[in-house]
RNA sequence: GGCCCGGUCGUCUAGCGGUCUAGGACGCCGCCCUUUCACGGCGGAGAUCGCGGGUUCGAGUCCCGUCCGGGCUACCA
């Protein structure tokens, strides 16, 4: 049997991180198994239905590195793929049709108030909520006769058979069994004839020839009422795998309270599509080894069904964050300035940021959006026509930078005609007697030699340490680091003034002194 | 309330009856490297495997019970 999986989401907000899992357990499946993946877009609810969150879903999906073989943008031998155009196609009717016919499924004329009523009784009574029977599933041909001659609205409901036990192999649970008596009549058909999830779902996997269901664990209390239906059609059922959720802190389902949840604010916080897609599949899966770091193709390599976990599992974001990190520091500087670039001209980064709010609750570092975007556009501008000087900086500053946003902030001295102060750091140093003027000779020296190599400028500053008697290298280097880059903290000194320049150092120097106290 | 699912270091996990005095990773702490911050290297603390009973020569691994957490209980998916 050939191996054929969808992700189908319904188009009601953007793509959550929880989704993104399943999807992506669905694309390494099925490329570890040669199989197609596909995308179905379920929009059988009006009410909740929202335009641009399809596009939203298949950009997100695209920037992580998920690709589809079928689906709404690409089209596929299953044509259409959303499930309101497969309504207007008059898919679902004929099986609709058989439904009635061999009473798999019946009309229910109850009214929402009249169900309302039946739940509350149902509570009282400490009974199981929901449809068992009515007035409905037993009633006469005459009675619904009448009744829709009267033109009552009415929903198709499936009618479960009483009396047995329905029994699933789950891929990752194993076998899970219902009473049948307690597993209500799910609506098949709204009244206003849209197909629920629980059918068109259904019909859609099998007539799309899915081998595989991925979904969420939420699902496995109506699995069931699946196969309940799959087998009165006399279908062949698909191998079901009940994904367990991603949670936050509080052991419930993944909230904006625990950071981002929209796969696009990870995009624009600046975290890289691998290293994503190997935090994701961590959660819940392991490749039965030791190993932490996997490529896009290691991950499609060593997935199994097997390794994925039944238990939910919590995000994370120190994990995501050495991820990322890790991977920023193996990339080359010069590409990291393509996707750096890139990644500032986004109008998902100046979008996100332009609106940015810190959120102390959130685990984010605490910046500020207006900042990060100046700097970050200060970084961009010179990465289209400075490369090397662009290069350089990007090459020192990798190695302490875990998100694409932080080389804004990290690289901006190099980018600013002066750089920003901290007022602790000028407030740490340019107290200190020395310091007026031994910036003023470092700068005069700085420029009379013309240094330019890290040696030359590492020379001048153990010449004046000697020569005015001091016995460490700390008072010297400190303050004029502040000079240089507003700090206390960055790469290590001589490499950052070869970077910025003999010119660049001397002035920033005699700057500096304007500051001291 | 009912029905289901889950429960190994703070977190993600390895484990599939004996090699587990429970391994790895993130985080945390310390040391080294060092002009700072990082990176990197080394080391440390941290889980009696939710709890209680069994089965067995032997249980994190099998069975039962129990507690706790979660999901579902819509003409939403």
């Amino acid at each position: 049997m050939s191996v054929r999986v969808r992700f189908a989401p319904s188009p009601t907000g953007y793509l959550h991180v929880g989704a993104l899992r399943t999807a992506l357990f669905d694309e390494l499946f099925a490329r570890k198994n040669n199989g197609k993946n596909i995308l179905r877009i379920e929009d059988t609810d009006r009410a909740r239905y929202n335009a641009e969150s399809e596009q939203e879903f298949i950009e997100s999906l695209k920037w992580v590195g998920i690709d589809f073989d079928e689906g709404p943008h690409l089209g596929g031998p299953f044509a259409p793929y959303r499930q309101s155009e497969r309504k207007e196609f008059g898919i679902y009717a004929p099986i609709l049709k058989r439904v009635l016919e061999e009473g798999i499924g019946y009309k229910a004329f109850d009214t929402p108030e009249e169900l309302d009523e039946m739940r509350l009784t149902q509570q009282i009574n400490k009974q199981p909520t929901g449809y068992f029977g009515g007035e409905w599933r037993d009633a006469s041909p005459e009675k619904v006769a009448e009744a829709e001659s009267e033109g009552r609205p009415y929903v198709v409901r499936l009618k479960v058979q009483r009396g047995k036990r329905i029994v699933i192999d789950d891929a990752i649970r194993g076998r899970i069994e219902w009473d049948s008596n307690l597993v209500d009549d799910p609506v098949l058909i709204k009244a206003d004839g849209m197909p629920t999830y629980h059918f068109a779902a259904i019909v859609d996997d099998h007539l799309m020839q899915i081998s595989h269901v991925f979904r969420g664990e939420e699902w496995v209390s109506s699995a069931p009422k699946h196969v309940e239906l799959i087998d009165q059609l006399g279908w062949e059922r698909p191998m079901f795998v009940h994904c367990p959720v991603i949670v936050g802190k509080t052991g419930k389902k993944l909230s904006k309270r625990d950071g981002a949840t929209r796969v696009l604010d990870y995009m624009a916080k600046g975290y890289l599509a691998n290293p994503l897609k190997n935090f994701i599949a961590l959660i819940g899966w392991s490749p039965g080894d030791n190993r932490e770091e996997l490529s896009p193709q290691e991950l499609i390599d060593s997935f199994d069904i097997k390794g994925l976990q039944a238990s939910p599992g919590k995000f994370d974001i120190d994990k995501l964050n050495w991820l990322n990190g890790s991977a920023i520091r193996q990339m080359s500087a010069t590409d990291l300035r393509k996707v750096l670039l890139e990644y500032v001209e986004s109008p998902v980064t100046q979008g996100y940021w332009q609106t940015y709010e810190y959120d102390p609750e959130s685990g984010d570092p605490a910046v500020d959006g207006d900042r990060t975007l100046e700097t970050l556009n200060l970084l961009a501008e010179a990465a289209k026509s400075r490369h090397d000087y662009c290069d350089a900086a990007i090459g020192l500053e990798q190695e302490r930078v875990q998100r694409l946003a932080d080389f804004g902030e990290a690289c901006s001295f190099f980018f600013e005609d002066t750089p920003t102060m901290h007022p602790d750091a000028v407030k740490k140093w340019f107290g200190q007697p020395h310091v007026k003027n031994m910036l003023h000779e470092l700068s005069q020296e700085v420029a009379s030699r013309s240094c330019s190599k890290p040696e030359e400028f590492e020379a001048v500053l153990r010449n004046w340490q000697t020569s005015n008697g001091f016995e460490k290298l700390g008072p010297i280097v400190h303050p004029v680091r502040v000079a240089l880059t507003g700090r206390t903290f960055g790469p290590g000194l001589w490499e950052l003034m070869e970077v910025l320049g003999n010119e660049k150092v001397a002035k920033r120097l005699e700057l500096a002194r304007s500051l001291c106290f």
